[in-house]
DNA sequence: CTTAATGTTCCCCA
DNA sequence: TTGGGGAACATTAA
């Protein structure tokens, strides 16, 4: 790959640096751990990670929000991020330390996991290096699933509901992957396709809105600073 | 005009 | 050392 930057926002400080580095090298594999998407070179690598407005595009057209242009030999790969959240870094340190994937986590693992951590379980689960790759819809959605109130401490988590929460986990993380993930604002996938699976959400942005379950309406708070949505009644602590 | 948004990091405090 | 809380980052849309 031969590359040329006209980012004016990479990594903070680095982008010559990063235009320097992949200069000249060869891509070899493209792989995807946690939130990021790692791409090999034939010496070294780098890794992307979207942020919430994010997009690598091949050949598509220039827009006010590239920030980033590297030059193939056959074309050229837009990095577009109009929020500015996400990042393009040489070397794969970040990747280094994310904990295990979710679909590839065993619940005696995952269990083992949980033991000890005195955080709650809602932000333990955006915790990257406890598990890489859950985001705030998709912990909202497990925990409603496992029926276990976002403010529980992990620590005090029965080893029923550390299963129940791994078997949550694994099924809300599958079905979102059917159903080509969640488009609520700018989510496609890299044909530029929206998903489905926010019109199967049963708590993420119901505020107010009957559950599914017992029918009572469906609370909003702001946990470890994010929106968090939950059932009341169906969630225990 | 204000608020919140699919995310992460950093700083201050307990 | 761990964890909580809030701010910060930049833009858009409701």
């Amino acid at each position: 790959m031969s590359a040329r930057f006209t980012s004016r926002f990479v990594t903070p400080g680095n982008r010559a640096k990063l235009a320097r580095q992949v200069a000249g090298r060869r891509i070899e594999t493209v792989t995807r751990r946690g939130k990021f998407i790692v791409i090999g070179l034939d010496s070294g690598g780098i890794a992307v990670h979207l942020g919430m407005t994010g997009k690598l595009l091949v050949a598509g057209v220039e827009t006010e929000h590239t920030h980033g242009v590297f030059t193939l030999d056959d074309g050229v790969l837009l990095y577009v991020d109009p929020r500015q959240f996400g990042r393009i870094e040489w070397g794969h340190t970040r990747v280094a330390k994310l904990g295990p994937e979710p679909l590839e986590v065993g619940l005696a693992e995952f269990s083992k996991r949980l033991r000890g951590r005195k955080t709650r379980v809602k932000p333990l689960l955006l915790n990257q290096a406890f598990i890489a790759g859950l985001g705030n819809i998709y912990v909202d959605e497990m925990l409603f699933t496992a029926g276990i109130h976002p403010l529980t401490h992990a620590s005090r988590l029965s080893a029923v509901r550390a299963a129940k929460l791994h078997r949550a986990m694994v099924e809300t993380l599958t079905l979102a992957i059917e159903h080509r993930g969640s488009s609520i604002s700018d989510y496609v996938d890299a044909d530029g396709n929206r998903g489905n699976f926010q019109m199967l959400h049963r708590v993420y942005g119901r505020e107010g809105e009957p559950c599914a379950t017992c029918g009572r309406p469906i609370k909003k708070a702001v946990v470890a600073t994010r929106g968090t949505h939950y059932c009341p009644v169906c969630q225990k602590r």
